[in-house]
DNA sequence: GAGGGTAATTGACAATTATCAATCTATAAT
DNA sequence: ATTATAGATTGATAATTGTCAATTACCCTC
C-alpha cells in the first residue's frame, strides 16, 4: 500500500464558485450540470480544484467528512481497511464520479480511503454549498439520486463480475471494466497487488493471470498504460 | 433457485394512505417518519401491503420499477443473474429497508429480482407519491439519503466481510450478520444453496462449513431457526 | 551508463475449494 | 405409518489458488 501525502489545492485562495464553475469544462456531466444560473450564484463558499499525483490520498476514512469531490478526470480507488490488516478496494471512480458521497448523510467521517490510482484532478465542494442549495431549490436532488444509483449499480459490478468466478475471469472482466471507463483506446492497468485487492485474489495470482493475458495477445502493455484485444478474449467470461 | 408466484395484495381496495401510514406500527423508523401530518395528507394514491411467503417473489428484474417497497417484516433477497446461468444474492433487506429504491432514478426496470427468504410483509409505495411529496417539501430527502446510504455501507459490508477470506470466515461473518439483524436472539438460515449465492462459494462448500461449525457447538439449528454461540466463534473472522 | 530498489514474474508446494456422486435426513403427501 | 421428494451432508478426486521463495525486469537517481 502507498498512501502518500495529501493533496494540494490548485487554487489556494478563496474563489467564489458562480463563474468558475460556468466555465466548468465538464459541468455539462457533473453535479451541478442542471443548475442554473441563479443556484449557481448561491455558491459563496471556495470550491477548490484539488490536483492529486498517483498514491497521493483525496481523503482517509477517518477524517471529517466536509466535502464532496467530484472527480474530473483520472481515477480514485475507494479503500477499505480490515481488522487482519488487509485491504479491499471496493470501487473505482473516474470522470464525473463523486467521491465521499456518503458526506451528504450528515454522517462525521468517511467510509473509505479514497486514493489516486493515477494522476487525479477533482472538484473539491463544501458540503454546506450542497445543502444550501437544497434549501432553495431542488434541482440537484435529481442529480444526487442519479449518483447515489450508480454507486449501487457499480457495487453490483463489483459483486457479480469482479468477486465470483474463477480468478481468470475476473481479471479478464476488469480489464474490460477499465477499458470500458475510458475515453481512449487504452487504459491506465493497476498494480498487481491493486489488482489483488481489486479483485479479492493474491498478488501472484493476479500476476500471473495478467502475464498469461500479455502472452495470449489478449492484453498489451507498455509502462502502465495497456490496451486489449477483444477478439482474443477468453471465453471463459463470467463463468 | 424457487422464484415462485407473485405475492398478492393484503388490500385490494383502494386505500386512502395517510389514516393508514399514521397508525402504521413500524412509522417511526421506515421512509415516512419524518413526515409532518400535512405531507402524509398528500398522499392519494393507494399504499398497500403486500405479504410474501417464502420464495415468492416481490418484484423481477424486467418489470416496470412504478413502486418501491419497505420491508415490514422478514427478509429479502436481491439476486443477479448472471448470462451463464448462474447468479448471485447482493444484498439482503430486512425491517425498514427501501427495496427497489432505483426506481427513484427514473429508470425503467429494477435492477434486481426481489425475492422473499421467509415470510415477509412490505409496504408498497407509489412512485408518483414520493415525487408528489418532494415536490411539496423536503423532509424525505433526508429519509433517502439516508436510504441510499446504508445501500452504500451495505455493499460495502458483502465486499469486505461476505466476498473475500477463506469460506469458513465467509460463513461465519454471515451468521454474525444475520443474528445482528435479527431483533430475536434466533434467526432465519438461509437454505445452503442461498448461502453459497451469498457468498461466492458452492453449495457443497456451505453446507460442509455450517455443518462444522454445528459440530463446534458455534451454531445450532431447529427447522430453519438458527442461533449462534458467540463464545465459540472461530478465531479466524476476517481472515 | 551503472547501480539500487521496487515491482513483476515464475517455480514449487501446500491448502483450499469445486466437482461429481452417493448417502442420509427431514418434510409432506398419501 | 409409508413413501416420495427435495434438501443436506459427506466422500473422493481434480482443479484452482495461496504461500513462500527465488529470479527477473524495470524505473529512478546519480
Amino acid at each position: 500500500m502507498h498512501s502518500k501525502i495529501k493533496g494540494v489545492d490548485i487554487h489556494k485562495q478563496a474563489d467564489h464558485c458562480s463563474e468558475k464553475c460556468r466555465q466548468c469544462p465538464v459541468r455539462d456531466s457533473v453535479l451541478f450540470a442542471d443548475l442554473r444560473a441563479e443556484d449557481l450564484a448561491l455558491l459563496s463558499i471556495p470550491i477548490n480544484d484539488v490536483a492529486l499525483q498517483a498514491g497521493e490520498t483525496l481523503f482517509n476514512e477517518t477524517e471529517l467528512s466536509n466535502h464532496v469531490y467530484t472527480i474530473r478526470s483520472g481515477m480514485v480507488k475507494l479503500v477499505r481497511f480490515l481488522p487482519n490488516g488487509s485491504y479491499r478496494i471496493v470501487r473505482l471512480l473516474s470522470f464525473g464520479d463523486l467521491a465521499g458521497i456518503e458526506a451528504l448523510n450528515g454522517g462525521r467521517h468517511y467510509l473509505h480511503h479514497a486514493i489516486a490510482l493515477q494522476d487525479t484532478v477533482a472538484c473539491k465542494i463544501p458540503i454546506e454549498d450542497i445543502e444550501s442549495i437544497n434549501r432553495q431549490s431542488t434541482y440537484l436532488y435529481q442529480q444526487l439520486t442519479a449518483r447515489w444509483q450508480k454507486v449501487q449499480s457499480d457495487a453490483d459490478v463489483w459483486l457479480t463480475d469482479l468477486s465470483m468466478g474463477s480468478s481468470k475471469s475476473r481479471v479478464a472482466n476488469l480489464l474490460i471494466y477499465l477499458d470500458d471507463h475510458s475515453s481512449t483506446d487504452y487504459f491506465f492497468l493497476p498494480s498487481r497487488e491493486d489488482i489483488g485487492a481489486l479483485l479479492a485474489v493474491s498478488t501472484e495470482t493476479a500476476s500471473r493471470v495478467i502475464a498469461a493475458f500479455k502472452r495470449a495477445g489478449f492484453l498489451h502493455i507498455q509502462q502502465n498504460i495497456a490496451s486489449i484485444d477483444r477478439s482474443k478474449a477468453p471465453d471463459y467470461l463470467s463463468e
